[in-house]
DNA sequence: TCAATAGTTCAACATCTTTTGAACAAGAAG
DNA sequence: CTTCTTGTTCAAAAGATGTTGAACTATTGA
């Protein structure tokens, strides 16, 4: 029940950068790295489109090594792969997250996040 | 006969990392920053495509924010536009120039352009 | 003036991407 | 066992992207 993920040595940098190239894909990672290595679930991502598009997303971030996915009952815990992407492209991921955590979709789902939580639900 | 360049302000990452995320416009960006600034004309593409192709793939490059490109005569002369990305995205450009460089279509280039030197044209 | 050089523009085509809804799978909760 | 939750898969539609050749502009040089 482990999805497939590219090693370090498979993850080319032309795929991540067409990957981080569309702007939901890129408000997904700056979410992503405003929580801070906290798995994340696939629900969390809704603001951002319907199930079925979330779903084609996040295999495009997994497929292009810039997410982790790992099965956990009936959801995927979504993290970055922060230290494998640090090491085959050094300096790379820490400005794109700089930027992305400051878009406005992002700036979007931590709002309702925020109303989510007043009325009582988990992080 | 100045041809429309993005305001440093105007340059959006998705687009930039989406201009970047084509194997043949990272190529060229890559080529571009083995030259380490000095202006290109597009013939020195052609080894990696025609020249419609190229023209094509430039102004995506430009549009993007990424070179800048001046016109000089005939040719127009293409520059990587290195500070104005590096205030807009500080740390963004160097660690993918430095994969760039190192990117097989990149050394194609370079090996066709000694060949050109050995028979006595211009760099 | 005439031809060569350097690039662009256009229309056409193929392909890849994004988005959607319906149907499905599988674990969790009752 | 049944139902709810979480997410995937599939096929279809709409749109964007990359590639090409022919025709074109504009400058350079003879």
């Amino acid at each position: 029940m482990t999805l497939p993920h590219p090693t370090p040595d498979q993850i080319a940098l032309s795929n991540v950068l067409a990957a981080l190239g569309d702007p939901t894909r890129l408000a997904i990672v700056g979410y992503l790295a405003s929580r801070d290595g906290r798995p994340t679930m696939c629900l969390n991502f809704t603001t951002f489109g319907s199930k079925t598009n979330i779903s084609y997303h996040l295999a495009k971030l997994r497929e292009a090594g810039i997410t982790r996915t790992e099965v956990s009952g009936t959801s995927r815990l979504i993290t970055l792969r922060r230290d494998d992407l640090d090491i085959r492209f050094p300096g790379l991921l820490d400005p794109i997250i700089a930027a992305a955590m400051d878009l406005p979709m992002v700036k979007m789902i931590e709002d309702a996040e925020k109303d989510a939580l007043a009325k009582g639900e988990p992080g």
